[in-house]
DNA sequence: GCATTTGCCTACTATGTCAATAGGTTTTTA
DNA sequence: TAAAAACCTATTGACATAGTAGGCAAATGC
């Protein structure tokens, strides 16, 4: 289940690029507009800043702004980012993790091919997926 | 992410298809064959009994067997039940719930796209198509 | 018929994550 | 130099997960 870290996260993304105007956007703007909690979202935008997706500037006139094109984002690094991991089972993860049913394991198979798929498919979706619409 | 509940339903499932000889088989030997609690899969198997899933049996000579045959169970309708849902957001996991973006909401046909992808897979795959391979 | 084996039932608990909230500090610029 | 903004640390309430614990009920083999 996809939390409100990675929701919001896209949900940035998307405002920043809708609002884009070649100036920072503070983050209380984006806030007001998505109904969202300020202080919840500096969170999750910290970690969107470590990583590269954002560019963050503090001071007067500062806030925030995309690091690239909306085309040249994809879903799959903003949840994986945001949530940790995207795949559906514990085996699958945790990098380090070296179960003791490998071998055996029957359903191991299932949970790789779904990962595989899920995968595939969000790392497919571009930022840009999502603007395309009314408004 | 899938839980234990209901990665175990399934290895309960396997494990009772592939050690069918017509009787009912303690949840005992289940367990010691699957290394896993007795006392947490009783939790986990009453639920599969109540949703008729598996037929149980008290008393010495007792345990439980399949309802169907492997083939006739799919893999999501036993997630389905252990996780009490499939989607991968609260907005359409939730039955009667009501979002107040939904007319705006621009990522909800992402997620409605995400939850059709995961249904159709999961429901497709049958109890029998994780026996078939090696043992 | 009675002890044993089995499922069935209720309650409890430790741990962790989620979704925020709270309050302060630093940076920048108008 | 004061306001506006990002940045940082800590805390909290609610809830879910993954079990544990102990006893009750049912059925059968002897």
């Amino acid at each position: 289940m996809i939390s409100t870290r990675g929701r919001y996260a896209i949900r940035v993304l998307l405002d920043l690029a809708e609002n884009d105007n070649g100036a920072y956007i503070p983050l209380k703007d984006i806030a007001e507009r998505q109904q969202i909690s300020k202080k919840y979202l500096e969170i999750i935008v910290k970690d969107m800043v470590t990583a590269g997706l954002l560019i963050g500037a503090s001071g007067r006139g500062g806030g925030y702004k995309l690091s690239r094109k909306p085309e040249d984002y994809n879903i799959g690094e903003v949840l994986q980012l945001l949530e940790g991991s995207l795949s559906p089972v514990v085996c699958l993860a945790t990098p380090g993790y070296n179960c003791p049913r490998k071998g055996s394991c029957k359903t191991l198979p299932l949970w790789t091919e779904f990962d595989k798929m899920v995968h595939d498919f969000l790392y497919g979706k571009k930022l840009s997926d999502l603007m395309t619409g009314a408004e």
